[in-house]
DNA sequence: CTCATTTCAGTTTGACTGATATGC
DNA sequence: CGCATATCAGTCGAACTGAAATGA
């Protein structure tokens, strides 16, 4: 972690962005930027607690989706759309995670084309474990209010839905 | 962009969150999913915006950063400090700025040991140009209530207050 | 001398594109 | 045949670590 800032950044930035583009502009630009840092913090804390499970947060959550699944398998394709990412970068973390023994890969039996993925009693152990670590953290957002982290899934999700992560 | 899902991802997995780790955890993971999701989608576009202007986000931020300094130029580590990355990732996007003829790096007067990174005019202009383009974006952020954004940077505020990110 | 500042070389990671193989 | 699926090779961007150079 680098050290703290005396004061918060993004209030003293908003100053100037609202002398030079306004209030509105300002407005915009102080929540984008709270995001932008907000994420970039929570994601390296979250990258330091999973190290010991040798996997990244991009690895960890594919590891949670497949075992999410009624039979802890998916094609390829369905989890690029449901992390969001290419197919290739599904290809790539899915290598890894089988030389770590936490996910197999095998033919598709109905779709010759296809790959299924599908997580190892080890991969389950991992994401419980990890997800257990992650859990117990008193940080960042178990420091805010119950309601205030309601208002912010919701908030978020407004503007997911607008950009137009889901339909909805 | 890649294709809508039908339903919120997000809160058909803290359902199965909530079965499985109990509800307080499923809430701290459905707010810190939606960070991270949403800084994913607001980064991508704003990249896709940037592109004609041949800078990325990270150092269009850089830009602007040195733009709201009273002489236009910091020293490498301040500019680390206040974008909460590490030196030498400044000495890079400083390199390709350069090449780029948006900065220029000059010896700090006073101290031998420091670079003063300074914004060329063609770097203001830059700066001032995708802020145009950014704050013109009617995306995302800008279908929020305007209380609804206060709220975001608020919350979030605090979030980073207790990550740690400021002292206030 | 120690400490601070920056640069440089090399590594890691994630994501992308484009080409290719395979099968629907 | 066109279209879908996945893999592979290669690229890019951003961040890091650790070592070296320079100067306070």
């Amino acid at each position: 972690m680098p050290p703290s800032l005396r004061n918060d950044p993004i209030a003293e930035a908003r100053r100037h962005w609202a002398d030079r583009w306004g209030e509105e502009a300002a407005q915009s630009m102080a929540a984008i930027t709270s995001i932008v840092r907000a994420q970039q913090l929570l994601l390296s804390r979250y990258e330091e607690l999973l190290k010991p499970f040798g996997v990244t947060f991009a690895r960890y959550e594919l590891l949670q989706l497949l075992s999410f699944t009624r039979t802890g398998e998916l094609p390829v394709g369905k989890i690029g759309e449901r992390l969001q990412v290419h197919r290739s970068s599904v290809t790539n973390a899915v290598d890894k995670l089988i030389a770590q023994g936490l996910v197999t890969r095998r033919p598709h039996p109905e779709d010759g084309r296809a790959s299924l993925v599908a997580i190892t009693p080890e991969g389950r152990g991992v994401a419980a474990r990890a997800t257990e670590v992650l859990n117990a953290e008193e940080y960042a957002v178990k420091a805010l209010a119950p309601e205030d982290r309601e208002a912010l899934t919701r908030i978020l999700g407004t503007l997911r839905r607008d950009a137009g992560d889901f339909i909805g």
